[in-house]
DNA sequence: GACCAGGCACATC
DNA sequence: GATGTGCATGGT
């Protein structure tokens, strides 16, 4: 744990904590609120997520049992702002038809699982991939699962830390071995991560300001 | 009007 | 197994 990797990946949450400070990722929202926001997310803007929970807060729908009982049409109309509101209710009843099924809508029994068995059975949901089931895992159950996203791939890529081809789960297997189990680091960690990327790291670069600016790296370089 | 946003499934090669 | 495409709203 304080091989050369592992000092790196330290050293730029420290510039990035230093400069940034805490990031407040989900910060007061319940765990069913966090799920139903890791999903409808998905390529899309954070504000616009915001107002679908809204709709569904005002609709109190926001209720696993009261969502299980929506029709399919109701709840894409809820979450239409969202955007891919159609694809997006069908995933989100795929995943309470699951919860129903497999925990009886009981989300501390859901989070009983072992953290790999857990995330197993969330990749099995049709909506579910790997960013998703990290981020429920995460941001949710407070589990320590890094999560992945485009934004970690470039960063990394362009210093050098991985090559072209790492997939997704060589990336989190770099994070999670170089890093201590840390629920509370892999929160921030993630949230810094987008934050710099979005600011910092898109495909044409301005590395100006970048608190990952003085690690070794290649602007040019482009996934 | 183009491009992007805290992805994923599916088709095709 | 790599690459391309549809999904769709709202902000810049």
């Amino acid at each position: 744990m304080s091989s050369r990797t592992s000092q790196t990946l330290r050293a730029f949450y420290d510039a990035m904590y230093n400069a940034l400070g805490p990031q407040h990722w989900w910060p007061a929202q319940t765990p069913t609120e966090v799920i139903i926001g890791a999903i409808l997310t998905q390529n899309t803007a954070w504000r616009n997520v915001e107002r679908a929970i809204d709709n569904l807060k005002r609709a109190k729908a926001l209720d696993w049992k009261r969502l299980h009982e929506l029709s399919l049409e109701e709840l894409a109309e809820l979450i239409r702002p969202a955007g891919t509101f159609n694809v997006k209710a069908r995933r989100l009843k795929s995943f309470i038809q699951w919860f129903h099924d497999r925990f009886d809508l009981d989300l501390d029994r859901m989070f009983e699982m072992s953290v790999s068995s857990l995330r197993e059975g969330l990749l099995e949901i049709p909506g579910i991939g790997r960013e998703t089931a990290d981020a429920i895992l995460l941001y949710a159950g407070q589990k320590p699962s890094f999560v992945v996203d485009a934004y970690t791939a470039r960063i990394l890529y362009r210093h050098h830390l991985i090559d072209r081809s790492a997939d997704y789960d060589e990336i989190k297997e770099l994070f999670e071995s170089n890093l201590p189990d840390d629920v509370k680091l892999f929160n921030e960690y993630h949230a810094l991560l987008v934050d710099v990327g979005k600011k910092h790291c898109r495909p044409r670069a301005r590395c100006e300001g970048c608190p990952l600016r003085r690690f070794e790296h290649d602007a040019e370089r482009e996934d």
